[in-house]
DNA sequence: GCAAATTAATGATTTATTCAAG
DNA sequence: CTTGAATAAATCATTAATTTGC
Protein backbone atom coordinates (compact mmCIF):
# COMPACT_ATOMS: atom_id res chain seq x y z
CA UNK A 1 0.00 0.00 0.00
CA UNK A 2 1.16 3.11 -0.24
CA UNK A 3 2.88 5.12 2.44
CA UNK A 4 0.12 7.68 2.70
CA UNK A 5 -2.50 5.36 2.86
CA UNK A 6 -2.16 4.56 6.74
CA UNK A 7 -5.29 5.82 8.54
CA UNK A 8 -3.28 6.83 11.96
CA UNK A 9 -0.10 7.82 12.97
CA UNK A 10 2.78 5.57 13.80
CA UNK A 11 5.24 6.60 15.79
CA UNK A 12 9.23 5.63 14.90
CA UNK A 13 10.92 4.94 17.58
CA UNK A 14 12.80 8.22 17.67
CA UNK A 15 10.04 9.92 18.18
CA UNK A 16 8.56 7.84 20.70
CA UNK A 17 11.61 7.70 22.51
CA UNK A 18 11.85 11.31 22.83
CA UNK A 19 7.97 11.51 23.74
CA UNK A 20 9.31 9.12 26.65
CA UNK A 21 11.27 11.05 27.52
CA UNK A 22 9.86 13.96 27.44
CA UNK A 23 7.24 12.51 29.81
CA UNK A 24 9.32 10.87 32.08
CA UNK A 25 10.89 14.34 32.83
CA UNK A 26 7.74 15.51 33.49
CA UNK A 27 5.66 16.68 30.68
CA UNK A 28 2.33 16.25 30.40
CA UNK A 29 -0.01 18.68 29.06
CA UNK A 30 2.03 20.33 26.96
CA UNK A 31 0.59 23.75 25.72
CA UNK A 32 0.10 24.66 22.34
CA UNK A 33 3.53 26.37 21.95
CA UNK A 34 5.00 23.64 23.19
CA UNK A 35 3.23 21.10 20.96
CA UNK A 36 4.17 23.27 17.72
CA UNK A 37 7.72 22.49 19.43
CA UNK A 38 7.67 19.51 19.89
CA UNK A 39 5.70 18.65 16.60
CA UNK A 40 8.55 20.53 14.67
CA UNK A 41 11.27 18.63 16.38
CA UNK A 42 9.71 15.37 16.03
CA UNK A 43 9.06 15.82 12.30
CA UNK A 44 12.74 15.46 12.07
CA UNK A 45 12.14 11.47 12.41
CA UNK A 46 9.29 11.09 10.44
CA UNK A 47 5.62 12.40 9.72
CA UNK A 48 3.63 13.57 12.57
CA UNK A 49 0.97 16.36 12.99
CA UNK A 50 0.67 18.06 16.28
CA UNK A 51 -2.50 16.33 17.37
CA UNK A 52 -0.82 13.29 17.44
CA UNK A 53 1.62 15.22 20.00
CA UNK A 54 -1.24 16.12 21.77
CA UNK A 55 -3.11 12.91 21.60
CA UNK A 56 0.13 10.67 22.69
CA UNK A 57 0.32 12.98 25.80
CA UNK A 58 -3.25 12.74 26.75
CA UNK A 59 -3.04 9.11 26.34
CA UNK A 60 0.19 8.17 27.92
CA UNK A 61 -0.95 9.98 30.84
CA UNK A 62 -4.83 8.85 30.85
CA UNK A 63 -3.55 4.86 31.11
CA UNK A 64 -0.31 5.73 33.32
CA UNK A 65 -2.87 6.76 35.81
CA UNK A 66 -4.89 3.57 34.90
CA UNK A 67 -1.83 1.48 35.52
CA UNK A 68 -1.42 2.53 39.02
CA UNK A 69 -5.04 2.95 39.72
CA UNK A 70 -4.82 -1.10 38.46
CA UNK A 71 -2.28 -1.73 40.35
CA UNK A 72 -3.26 -0.48 43.84
CA UNK A 73 -6.73 -1.40 43.67
CA UNK A 74 -5.22 -4.98 43.71
CA UNK A 75 -2.72 -4.55 46.74
CA UNK A 76 -5.83 -2.66 48.48
CA UNK A 77 -7.73 -6.25 47.78
CA UNK A 78 -4.63 -8.76 48.79
CA UNK A 79 -3.61 -7.67 51.94
CA UNK A 80 -6.10 -4.64 52.79
CA UNK A 81 -2.87 -2.55 53.41
CA UNK A 82 -4.74 1.07 53.48
CA UNK A 83 -2.85 4.00 53.18
CA UNK A 84 1.39 4.39 52.46
CA UNK A 85 -0.34 5.10 48.65
CA UNK A 86 1.47 8.30 48.11
CA UNK A 87 1.62 7.86 44.66
CA UNK A 88 -1.43 8.46 42.85
CA UNK A 89 -5.04 10.53 43.24
CA UNK A 90 -5.57 12.49 40.18
CA UNK A 91 -8.77 13.20 41.11
CA UNK A 92 -9.61 16.50 40.87
CA UNK A 93 -12.13 17.65 43.63
CA UNK A 94 -10.21 20.28 44.40
CA UNK A 95 -9.07 23.40 42.95
CA UNK A 96 -6.11 22.44 41.19
CA UNK A 97 -5.46 18.80 40.13
CA UNK A 98 -2.19 17.81 40.98
CA UNK A 99 0.96 19.01 41.65
CA UNK A 100 2.28 18.07 37.97
CA UNK A 101 -0.51 19.70 36.49
CA UNK A 102 -0.11 22.97 38.39
CA UNK A 103 3.48 22.57 37.39
CA UNK A 104 3.10 22.20 33.60
CA UNK A 105 -0.27 24.72 33.36
CA UNK A 106 -1.95 27.33 34.48
CA UNK A 107 -5.21 27.69 34.76
CA UNK A 108 -6.38 29.51 31.99
CA UNK A 109 -4.02 28.38 29.56
CA UNK A 110 -6.22 28.15 26.19
CA UNK A 111 -3.46 25.88 25.17
CA UNK A 112 -5.84 23.27 23.60
CA UNK A 113 -5.80 22.39 20.28
CA UNK A 114 -4.19 25.27 18.06
CA UNK A 115 -2.36 22.90 15.95
CA UNK A 116 -5.33 20.75 14.13
CA UNK A 117 -4.23 22.38 10.42
CA UNK A 118 -0.77 22.32 10.66
CA UNK A 119 -0.14 24.59 8.45
CA UNK A 120 -1.08 27.76 10.12
CA UNK A 121 1.53 27.71 12.96
CA UNK A 122 -0.20 30.13 15.83
CA UNK A 123 2.81 33.04 15.50
CA UNK A 124 4.35 32.11 19.01
CA UNK A 125 3.02 33.87 21.85
CA UNK A 126 2.43 37.36 21.24
CA UNK A 127 -0.27 37.77 19.41
CA UNK A 128 -4.33 37.89 19.71
CA UNK A 129 -6.24 37.11 22.85
CA UNK A 130 -5.36 33.55 23.92
CA UNK A 131 -2.72 34.19 26.47
CA UNK A 132 0.28 32.15 26.63
CA UNK A 133 1.44 32.48 30.44
CA UNK A 134 4.90 30.89 31.33
CA UNK A 135 3.79 28.09 33.19
CA UNK A 136 6.84 26.37 34.13
CA UNK A 137 10.46 27.81 34.16
CA UNK A 138 13.32 25.38 34.87
CA UNK A 139 15.49 28.47 36.58
CA UNK A 140 13.49 29.83 38.93
CA UNK A 141 11.53 27.40 40.60
CA UNK A 142 7.39 27.78 40.14
CA UNK A 143 5.99 30.39 38.76
CA UNK A 144 3.77 32.36 41.31
CA UNK A 145 0.31 30.80 40.78
CA UNK A 146 -1.05 34.64 40.55
CA UNK A 147 -2.11 34.13 37.44
CA UNK A 148 -3.25 37.07 35.14
CA UNK A 149 -1.83 40.50 36.46
CA UNK A 150 1.69 40.65 34.24
CA UNK A 151 0.57 38.05 31.37
CA UNK A 152 2.54 39.63 28.66
CA UNK A 153 5.59 40.38 30.67
CA UNK A 154 5.83 36.61 31.45
CA UNK A 155 5.30 35.17 28.45
CA UNK A 156 9.27 35.35 27.59
CA UNK A 157 10.77 32.76 30.36
CA UNK A 158 8.06 30.06 28.11
CA UNK A 159 9.24 27.09 26.12
CA UNK A 160 12.60 27.37 27.70
CA UNK A 161 12.61 23.86 29.35
CA UNK A 162 11.17 21.65 25.86
CA UNK A 163 13.67 23.98 23.77
CA UNK A 164 15.98 22.77 25.93
CA UNK A 165 15.02 19.33 26.16
CA UNK A 166 14.41 18.94 22.61
CA UNK A 167 17.89 19.87 22.06
CA UNK A 168 19.21 17.44 24.20
CA UNK A 169 17.39 14.84 22.78
CA UNK A 170 18.72 15.79 19.68
CA UNK A 171 21.90 14.45 19.80
CA UNK A 172 20.80 11.57 21.35
CA UNK A 173 18.69 10.57 18.64
CA UNK A 174 21.14 11.25 16.42
CA UNK A 175 23.48 9.04 17.63
CA UNK A 176 20.75 6.42 18.19
CA UNK A 177 19.02 6.60 14.94
CA UNK A 178 22.68 6.11 13.45
CA UNK A 179 23.29 3.13 15.66
CA UNK A 180 19.57 1.60 15.07
CA UNK A 181 19.24 2.50 10.83
CA UNK A 182 22.96 3.47 9.45
CA UNK A 183 23.86 6.69 8.49
CA UNK A 184 20.85 7.24 5.64
CA UNK A 185 17.94 6.37 8.00
CA UNK A 186 15.43 9.10 8.53
CA UNK A 187 17.02 12.48 9.99
CA UNK A 188 16.06 14.70 6.71
CA UNK A 189 17.68 17.73 8.74
CA UNK A 190 20.46 18.03 11.14
CA UNK A 191 20.15 20.23 13.67
CA UNK A 192 22.46 22.76 13.71
CA UNK A 193 22.85 24.27 17.17
CA UNK A 194 22.43 22.32 20.55
CA UNK A 195 24.77 23.70 23.40
CA UNK A 196 22.35 22.48 25.85
CA UNK A 197 22.23 22.35 29.65
CA UNK A 198 19.45 20.63 30.31
CA UNK A 199 20.15 18.21 32.98
CA UNK A 200 17.96 15.42 31.93
CA UNK A 201 15.97 15.41 35.17
CA UNK A 202 18.40 17.64 37.60
CA UNK A 203 15.70 20.16 37.20
CA UNK A 204 13.03 18.76 37.20
CA UNK A 205 10.98 19.47 40.32
CA UNK A 206 11.39 16.90 42.73
CA UNK A 207 8.45 14.33 42.05
CA UNK A 208 5.24 15.27 43.80
CA UNK A 209 3.79 13.52 46.92
CA UNK A 210 0.25 13.29 46.83
CA UNK A 211 -3.25 13.50 48.76
CA UNK A 212 -2.87 9.80 50.70
CA UNK A 213 -6.19 9.05 50.03
CA UNK A 214 -9.22 9.14 47.12
CA UNK A 215 -11.77 10.89 48.76
CA UNK A 216 -13.79 10.73 45.44
CA UNK A 217 -14.31 7.35 43.43
CA UNK A 218 -12.14 8.22 40.61
CA UNK A 219 -9.79 5.82 41.49
CA UNK A 220 -11.93 2.60 41.93
CA UNK A 221 -13.61 2.74 38.47
CA UNK A 222 -13.12 -0.82 37.72
CA UNK A 223 -14.36 -1.61 41.15
CA UNK A 224 -17.33 0.02 40.52
CA UNK A 225 -17.84 -1.75 37.37
CA UNK A 226 -17.92 -5.05 38.64
CA UNK A 227 -20.00 -3.53 41.23
CA UNK A 228 -22.42 -2.33 38.73
CA UNK A 229 -23.25 -5.78 37.88
CA UNK A 230 -24.60 -6.68 41.40
CA UNK A 231 -26.73 -3.83 41.54
CA UNK B 1 -14.06 47.32 32.64
CA UNK B 2 -13.00 48.05 29.51
CA UNK B 3 -15.19 45.51 26.88
CA UNK B 4 -12.26 43.49 26.01
CA UNK B 5 -11.08 42.87 29.22
CA UNK B 6 -14.18 39.83 29.73
CA UNK B 7 -12.40 36.39 30.24
CA UNK B 8 -14.90 34.62 28.99
CA UNK B 9 -17.55 34.79 25.75
CA UNK B 10 -20.99 36.10 26.60
CA UNK B 11 -23.42 35.12 23.99
CA UNK B 12 -25.91 38.14 22.64
CA UNK B 13 -29.10 36.91 22.56
CA UNK B 14 -29.71 36.82 18.88
CA UNK B 15 -26.78 34.65 19.26
CA UNK B 16 -27.95 32.42 21.72
CA UNK B 17 -31.09 32.02 19.81
CA UNK B 18 -29.65 30.99 16.81
CA UNK B 19 -27.61 28.14 18.50
CA UNK B 20 -30.65 27.35 19.70
CA UNK B 21 -32.63 27.08 17.31
CA UNK B 22 -29.91 25.25 15.28
CA UNK B 23 -29.73 22.86 18.54
CA UNK B 24 -33.72 22.17 17.57
CA UNK B 25 -33.06 21.50 14.45
CA UNK B 26 -30.59 18.50 15.11
CA UNK B 27 -27.28 20.37 15.14
CA UNK B 28 -25.04 18.55 17.66
CA UNK B 29 -21.20 17.70 16.78
CA UNK B 30 -20.83 20.24 14.09
CA UNK B 31 -17.55 19.88 12.02
CA UNK B 32 -14.92 22.54 11.99
CA UNK B 33 -16.29 23.67 8.39
CA UNK B 34 -19.69 24.11 9.82
CA UNK B 35 -17.85 25.85 13.22
CA UNK B 36 -16.20 28.00 11.09
CA UNK B 37 -19.53 29.36 9.27
CA UNK B 38 -21.74 29.26 12.18
CA UNK B 39 -18.77 31.49 14.07
CA UNK B 40 -18.39 33.64 10.96
CA UNK B 41 -22.75 34.09 10.71
CA UNK B 42 -23.26 34.94 14.62
CA UNK B 43 -19.66 37.27 14.68
CA UNK B 44 -22.83 39.84 12.94
CA UNK B 45 -23.89 39.42 16.69
CA UNK B 46 -21.06 39.92 18.18
CA UNK B 47 -18.11 38.64 18.88
CA UNK B 48 -17.29 35.35 18.81
CA UNK B 49 -14.61 32.87 18.40
CA UNK B 50 -15.06 28.91 16.96
CA UNK B 51 -14.56 27.62 20.43
CA UNK B 52 -17.64 29.40 21.71
CA UNK B 53 -19.42 27.73 19.05
CA UNK B 54 -17.74 24.00 19.42
CA UNK B 55 -18.23 24.85 23.49
CA UNK B 56 -21.49 25.81 23.40
CA UNK B 57 -22.60 22.60 21.71
CA UNK B 58 -20.42 20.43 23.54
CA UNK B 59 -22.09 21.84 27.04
CA UNK B 60 -25.50 22.04 25.93
CA UNK B 61 -25.54 18.40 24.21
CA UNK B 62 -24.26 17.27 27.47
CA UNK B 63 -26.28 19.30 29.78
CA UNK B 64 -29.12 18.31 27.77
CA UNK B 65 -28.59 14.48 28.08
CA UNK B 66 -28.22 15.50 32.06
CA UNK B 67 -31.66 16.62 32.48
CA UNK B 68 -33.04 14.16 30.47
CA UNK B 69 -31.42 11.41 32.77
CA UNK B 70 -32.19 13.60 36.34
CA UNK B 71 -35.49 13.35 34.91
CA UNK B 72 -35.66 9.84 33.90
CA UNK B 73 -34.33 8.82 37.38
CA UNK B 74 -36.66 10.53 38.89
CA UNK B 75 -39.63 9.16 37.65
CA UNK B 76 -37.66 5.65 37.74
CA UNK B 77 -37.38 6.21 41.34
CA UNK B 78 -41.06 7.40 42.37
CA UNK B 79 -43.35 5.48 40.52
CA UNK B 80 -41.20 2.67 39.30
CA UNK B 81 -42.34 2.98 35.86
CA UNK B 82 -39.95 0.91 33.91
CA UNK B 83 -40.05 1.17 30.34
CA UNK B 84 -41.87 3.88 27.73
CA UNK B 85 -38.79 6.03 28.16
CA UNK B 86 -37.98 5.81 24.36
CA UNK B 87 -36.60 9.17 24.33
CA UNK B 88 -32.93 9.02 25.86
CA UNK B 89 -30.00 6.79 26.34
CA UNK B 90 -26.81 7.94 25.00
CA UNK B 91 -24.87 4.99 25.49
CA UNK B 92 -22.62 3.63 23.22
CA UNK B 93 -21.69 0.28 23.87
CA UNK B 94 -22.87 -0.10 20.09
CA UNK B 95 -20.80 0.58 17.04
CA UNK B 96 -23.15 3.79 16.39
CA UNK B 97 -24.16 5.76 19.10
CA UNK B 98 -27.48 7.39 17.87
CA UNK B 99 -29.13 8.08 14.88
CA UNK B 100 -28.25 11.90 16.01
CA UNK B 101 -25.25 11.41 15.95
CA UNK B 102 -24.89 8.59 13.22
CA UNK B 103 -26.39 11.72 10.80
CA UNK B 104 -24.93 14.33 12.29
CA UNK B 105 -20.97 13.04 12.10
CA UNK B 106 -19.11 10.54 10.01
CA UNK B 107 -16.66 8.12 12.10
CA UNK B 108 -13.60 9.59 10.92
CA UNK B 109 -14.11 13.62 11.00
CA UNK B 110 -11.85 14.78 12.27
CA UNK B 111 -13.88 18.05 12.90
CA UNK B 112 -12.21 18.44 15.78
CA UNK B 113 -11.21 22.20 16.62
CA UNK B 114 -9.05 23.66 14.04
CA UNK B 115 -10.41 26.97 14.97
CA UNK B 116 -8.74 27.50 18.34
CA UNK B 117 -6.60 30.53 16.47
CA UNK B 118 -9.12 32.43 14.69
CA UNK B 119 -6.86 34.36 12.50
CA UNK B 120 -5.90 31.06 11.05
CA UNK B 121 -9.24 30.36 8.93
CA UNK B 122 -8.25 26.25 7.44
CA UNK B 123 -8.98 26.85 4.24
CA UNK B 124 -12.46 25.60 3.57
CA UNK B 125 -12.26 22.12 2.59
CA UNK B 126 -9.82 21.30 -0.16
CA UNK B 127 -6.22 21.11 1.36
CA UNK B 128 -4.38 19.20 3.76
CA UNK B 129 -4.73 15.61 4.94
CA UNK B 130 -7.64 16.01 7.03
CA UNK B 131 -10.34 14.62 4.98
CA UNK B 132 -13.62 16.70 5.57
CA UNK B 133 -16.42 14.32 4.58
CA UNK B 134 -19.63 15.62 3.45
CA UNK B 135 -21.29 13.68 6.22
CA UNK B 136 -25.03 14.94 6.21
CA UNK B 137 -26.96 16.20 3.18
CA UNK B 138 -30.41 17.11 3.93
CA UNK B 139 -31.52 16.55 0.32
CA UNK B 140 -30.20 13.40 -0.16
CA UNK B 141 -30.58 11.44 2.93
CA UNK B 142 -28.10 9.78 4.72
CA UNK B 143 -24.34 9.86 2.75
CA UNK B 144 -23.23 6.49 2.18
CA UNK B 145 -21.40 5.05 5.55
CA UNK B 146 -18.48 3.58 3.66
CA UNK B 147 -16.05 6.22 4.71
CA UNK B 148 -12.78 6.77 2.58
CA UNK B 149 -13.49 6.22 -0.94
CA UNK B 150 -14.09 9.40 -2.52
CA UNK B 151 -13.27 11.37 0.55
CA UNK B 152 -12.43 14.19 -1.97
CA UNK B 153 -15.47 13.84 -4.03
CA UNK B 154 -18.24 14.33 -1.36
CA UNK B 155 -16.31 17.30 0.06
CA UNK B 156 -19.01 19.65 -2.44
CA UNK B 157 -22.00 18.99 -0.42
CA UNK B 158 -20.51 19.68 2.86
CA UNK B 159 -22.33 22.32 4.88
CA UNK B 160 -25.43 22.63 3.00
CA UNK B 161 -27.70 22.37 5.77
CA UNK B 162 -25.78 24.96 8.43
CA UNK B 163 -25.62 27.42 5.48
CA UNK B 164 -28.94 26.81 4.79
CA UNK B 165 -30.36 27.34 8.43
CA UNK B 166 -28.05 30.23 9.12
CA UNK B 167 -29.35 32.11 6.31
CA UNK B 168 -32.91 31.43 7.37
CA UNK B 169 -32.15 32.36 10.83
CA UNK B 170 -30.52 35.72 9.74
CA UNK B 171 -34.15 37.31 8.74
CA UNK B 172 -35.39 36.48 11.83
CA UNK B 173 -32.72 37.68 13.98
CA UNK B 174 -32.49 40.90 12.31
CA UNK B 175 -36.10 41.18 13.25
CA UNK B 176 -35.80 39.89 16.35
CA UNK B 177 -32.55 42.49 16.87
CA UNK B 178 -35.03 45.22 16.05
CA UNK B 179 -37.41 44.55 18.23
CA UNK B 180 -35.52 43.84 21.07
CA UNK B 181 -32.90 46.53 21.22
CA UNK B 182 -33.66 49.34 17.68
CA UNK B 183 -32.27 49.57 15.22
CA UNK B 184 -28.84 50.53 16.06
CA UNK B 185 -27.95 47.43 18.07
CA UNK B 186 -24.97 44.86 17.23
CA UNK B 187 -25.33 43.76 13.60
CA UNK B 188 -22.07 45.01 12.14
CA UNK B 189 -22.92 44.54 9.12
CA UNK B 190 -26.59 43.69 7.02
CA UNK B 191 -26.86 40.63 5.81
CA UNK B 192 -27.23 41.02 1.92
CA UNK B 193 -28.86 37.72 0.65
CA UNK B 194 -31.29 35.40 1.72
CA UNK B 195 -33.24 33.53 -0.36
CA UNK B 196 -34.01 30.27 1.72
CA UNK B 197 -36.24 28.04 1.66
CA UNK B 198 -34.71 25.94 4.43
CA UNK B 199 -38.00 24.52 6.14
CA UNK B 200 -37.03 24.94 9.82
CA UNK B 201 -37.49 21.49 11.16
CA UNK B 202 -39.30 19.83 8.38
CA UNK B 203 -36.72 18.61 6.32
CA UNK B 204 -35.13 17.33 9.22
CA UNK B 205 -34.94 13.98 10.23
CA UNK B 206 -37.45 12.14 12.39
CA UNK B 207 -36.73 12.12 15.81
CA UNK B 208 -34.94 8.95 16.84
CA UNK B 209 -36.40 6.68 19.00
CA UNK B 210 -33.70 4.88 20.67
CA UNK B 211 -32.90 1.81 22.63
CA UNK B 212 -35.64 1.58 25.42
CA UNK B 213 -33.64 0.45 28.14
CA UNK B 214 -30.06 1.01 29.13
CA UNK B 215 -27.60 -1.65 29.43
CA UNK B 216 -24.81 0.29 30.61
CA UNK B 217 -24.17 2.47 33.17
CA UNK B 218 -23.64 5.97 31.40
CA UNK B 219 -27.35 6.81 32.37
CA UNK B 220 -27.02 5.51 35.94
CA UNK B 221 -23.77 7.98 36.65
CA UNK B 222 -25.87 9.49 39.18
CA UNK B 223 -27.40 6.68 40.90
CA UNK B 224 -23.90 4.86 40.84
CA UNK B 225 -22.69 7.96 42.52
CA UNK B 226 -24.69 7.37 45.63
CA UNK B 227 -23.68 4.06 45.34
CA UNK B 228 -20.39 4.69 46.01
CA UNK B 229 -20.59 6.80 49.21
CA UNK B 230 -21.85 3.22 50.43
CA UNK B 231 -18.61 0.97 49.13
C1' DG C 1 7.73 -21.53 8.80
C1' DC C 2 3.51 -18.83 7.76
C1' DA C 3 -0.87 -16.93 7.00
C1' DA C 4 -5.56 -16.64 9.28
C1' DA C 5 -7.53 -15.78 13.73
C1' DT C 6 -7.17 -13.71 18.37
C1' DT C 7 -5.67 -10.64 21.48
C1' DA C 8 -3.10 -6.72 23.25
C1' DA C 9 -1.57 -1.82 22.53
C1' DT C 10 -2.42 2.41 21.45
C1' DG C 11 -4.01 6.32 18.32
C1' DA C 12 -8.25 9.15 17.84
C1' DT C 13 -13.03 10.78 19.42
C1' DT C 14 -16.63 11.59 22.17
C1' DT C 15 -18.72 12.01 26.74
C1' DA C 16 -18.54 13.04 31.68
C1' DT C 17 -16.75 16.01 35.33
C1' DT C 18 -14.95 19.74 37.14
C1' DC C 19 -13.65 24.68 37.86
C1' DA C 20 -14.90 29.13 38.06
C1' DA C 21 -16.86 33.64 35.94
C1' DG C 22 -20.94 36.36 36.02
C1' DC D 1 -27.39 28.94 39.79
C1' DT D 2 -26.21 28.96 35.16
C1' DT D 3 -22.87 28.06 31.86
C1' DG D 4 -18.28 28.91 29.36
C1' DA D 5 -13.93 26.59 29.50
C1' DA D 6 -10.89 22.84 30.28
C1' DT D 7 -9.38 18.30 31.67
C1' DA D 8 -10.09 13.40 32.58
C1' DA D 9 -12.48 9.15 31.59
C1' DA D 10 -14.61 6.07 28.55
C1' DT D 11 -14.93 4.39 24.16
C1' DC D 12 -14.12 3.40 19.43
C1' DA D 13 -10.97 1.72 15.78
C1' DT D 14 -6.72 0.34 13.79
C1' DT D 15 -2.40 -1.45 14.02
C1' DA D 16 1.09 -4.71 16.32
C1' DA D 17 1.85 -8.97 18.71
C1' DT D 18 0.70 -13.34 19.61
C1' DT D 19 -1.39 -17.63 19.02
C1' DT D 20 -3.08 -21.42 16.38
C1' DG D 21 -3.82 -24.87 12.79
C1' DC D 22 -1.67 -26.50 9.09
Amino acid sequence: MSPSASTRWCPTPEQLMILEEMYRSGVRTPNAAQIQQITAHLSLYGKIEGKNVFYWFQNHKARDRQKLRRKLSKQLHHHHCQLNTSLLCNHHHHPHYDHQHMMMNNHHNYHFLSFLHPQSLPPPPAASNDLQLAYYNPTSSLIPQGGFGGATTQVMSTNKWTTEMLEKTTVEMERLSKKMYGDDHKPMTTVAEVGSTLPGRLSRPSLKTLDLFPTTATNLKEERNNLELSI
